[in-house]
DNA sequence: TTCGATGAGTACTGGACAGTCTAGTACTGT
DNA sequence: ACAGTACTAGACTGTCCAGTACTCATCGAA
């Protein structure tokens, strides 16, 4: 009756086929027979460990969500103590960008927009761990960094905000409603341009 | 045998009802039978009118992307003649936001995307005579206004992009995963700063 | 060896929905 | 009056799928 740990071998199967095709297919996409047999496992099995669909899938997004933002977090470190902005923004600015590049975070932020009406709770918890948390802990680092002289940023929040936009938007736009790839050069384009332009405002 | 001419009375009727029930619970969750109620017209008078959902739906989608490219090229003119370019660009800004937000345009935004795998070339179009067509415009008014000694555009397509994502991209994506409103004077001040950096960078 | 639990395999239920078909009604021009 | 056409109302088919029920094999512990 009750469910299996979470770290049981069967669980992890399922987690694993369920993310895979909920990830390819989107939630309307996917079939529970499809997630089984992916699985190896029988269905009854897949409803011993989840109580219904829908749980599933969330368990699987919002785990997802937080490791995605673990990633995010870690690249923001290191940057209020920098003595050569340009520099170490452009190096923040392209790891950023292929962080959130990734073909599946690209993934699942178009499966989430899609299912936002079904699970607006799953979508206002991708907008905080995601970028309204990048905001935040960027205005922070701009907040330091102006302390220092080394910034002039009076509203860092926006300064945030335009900076991470003006670094991803241009890609990420692209990616939404096309299956076009661009080369390390491209990205490394987009990064050092949207860095320039951030700094002419608020060096 | 043959569909009616596109502006009888049924057919219209039928394209309304359509078109709110796609934009409000997207493709999937929206039946034909739902549609032909709305519409106050039979299932049968639906499939006389268009051949199959798919078709009824790139029909929809097509004609209303079409009419919002009206709207934003409408709003470009004027601005290569600009002698007050802080002044003009703002004006431009605000009027492109509140286009742009339009809340029926945001719900396109969010069922094309929905169904981008599905209908890749629809997603296309969208991109190609949204954004991109924008960028274009935008574009070349800013090489005739660094022609004319009023910018400092050396790329005037990426400068096109910068201002355009400058502008939209705070409200764009936070309306892309919560139901947020913005009042008028927040989404005017996003505009006026979003003008502020592009100026420091291409004036 | 036997018992009990686990789970694979598979059939089944109930409901949604795209698209077709039929029977009959209303309106058109000849 | 008649023919052609547009339309309604609703039944019907075939398919898909979430979730349940049931059977049978396996395997570890007593």
């Amino acid at each position: 009756m009750s469910s299996q740990p979470r770290f049981a071998p069967k669980h992890l199967a399922i987690m694993d086929a369920a993310r895979t095709l909920f990830l390819r297919n989107g939630y309307g996409g996917t079939s529970m027979d499809e997630i089984a047999a992916l699985a190896a496992v029988s269905k009854q099995t897949v409803y011993k460990n989840f109580a219904d669909k829908e749980r599933l899938f969330i368990e699987i997004i919002t785990a997802d969500i937080a490791q995605a933002e673990a990633q995010t977090q870690a690249n923001v470190h290191a940057l209020a103590t920098s003595d050569d902005i340009a520099t170490d923004l452009r190096d923040f600015a392209r790891r950023h960008i292929a962080i959130v590049l990734q073909p599946h975070l690209m993934q699942m932020r178009r499966v989430i927009i899609a299912v936002a009406d079904r699970f607006p709770d799953l979508a206002a918890i991708w907008y905080a761990s995601g970028p309204e948390r990048s905001h935040t802990t960027l205005a922070g680092q701009f907040q330091e960094l102006t302390l220092r002289g080394r910034l002039n940023t009076p509203d860092p929040l926006l300064a945030a905000q335009h900076f991470n936009w003006l670094i991803l938007s241009i890609p990420l736009n692209q990616l939404m409603f096309s299956a076009v790839t661009f080369t390390p050069a491209e990205l490394a384009h987009y990064a050092d341009e949207g860095v320039r332009v951030f700094l002419a405002a608020y060096a």
